[in-house]
DNA sequence: AACGCGATCAACCGCAGAGCG
DNA sequence: GCGCTCTGCGGTTGATCGCGT
């Protein structure tokens, strides 16, 4: 049996939304602030359904949205952390201000997919398309990350789960010190985070040490200077890419 | 002007996980 | 610990627009 559905569909609207329908939810959550979905519509008078509201308010009325073109620093940040996260739209639009998770879930799946593959990168393993059977697993460390930050302890453990507790940490790095105003310490957990092409054989993971770069460009394992460029001098297309985590720390 | 086609983006759907009793 | 509800996320769909023929 399924579960039961969100809402009565037989008594809701669905497609655009009209102006009447906007106003009455904006002027609803302006009095009464988000939350309580569920509820929402009813209160607010709508025939929608509290995922509709929700979606709405977040994609499209709230007043923080950054409407308009992505910028090309916009566009390097959603491909390096998109490199990094996959496709954790969220958690990328957590680190894009006023952007939405499904503004750019559509820019990517519109502009940047078809702008790595015209240069010849798949845009799911960000490796060169040439490069594919020839690939290894990289493992990313962002020991070196957090002990440059304050929170010199939000380090994961490697042997955890902790592709998403990394991701958020990304994302949101100060949403990783819980418990008001206390920074998190975690001494036991590790920030590698570990990236490897789908579909492949299981192979060892190599382990990179920490300070040591990665380029996604040429691939290079062999241990890269932290702080220097790799010889081929391109990410993507993008110079200045060495993927240090500091490069993707905003603001 | 009419049509076809691809691009774009708002909205929907189903699932997973968190929270709560 | 279990079951239920609610919220949030990611994938997908479909309406609309713009351009070329």
């Amino acid at each position: 049996m399924g579960r039961s559905p969100c809402c009565e569909k037989a008594h809701t609207n669905k497609g655009a939304w009209t102006k009447e329908e906007d106003d009455r939810l904006t002027a609803y959550i302006k009095a009464h602030g988000e939350g309580c979905w569920r509820s929402l519509p009813k209160a607010a008078g709508l025939l929608r359904c509290g995922k509709s509201c929700r979606l709405r308010w977040i994609n499209y009325l709230r007043p923080d949205l950054k409407r308009g073109n992505f910028s090309e620093e916009e566009d390097e940040l959603i491909i390096k952390l998109h490199s990094l996260l996959g496709n954790k739209w969220s958690l990328i639009a957590g680190r894009l201000p006023g952007r939405t998770d499904n503004e750019i879930k559509n820019y990517w799946n519109t502009h940047i997919r078809r702008k790595l593959m015209s240069r010849g990168i798949d845009p799911v393993t960000h490796r060169g398309i040439n490069e594919q059977q020839h690939g290894s697993n990289i493992t990313i460390s962002f020991e070196a990350a957090a002990a440059a930050r304050d929170d010199k302890a939000a380090v994961f453990r490697r042997d955890e789960p902790t592709t998403t507790k990394a991701a958020a940490a990304i994302a949101h790095p100060r949403q990783m010190e819980w418990g008001q105003g206390k920074p998190l310490k975690c001494p036991d957990l590790n920030l590698d985070l570990c990236i490897s092409p789908p579909f492949q054989e299981e192979k060892p993971v190599v382990k990179r040490e920490s300070g040591v770069g990665v380029c996604f460009s040429c691939s290079s394992l062999g241990g890269i200077p932290k702080g220097s460029d790799c010889k081929c001098s391109s990410f993507l297309g993008i110079r200045t890419a060495m993927l240090d985590f500091r490069s993707i720390e905003m603001k």
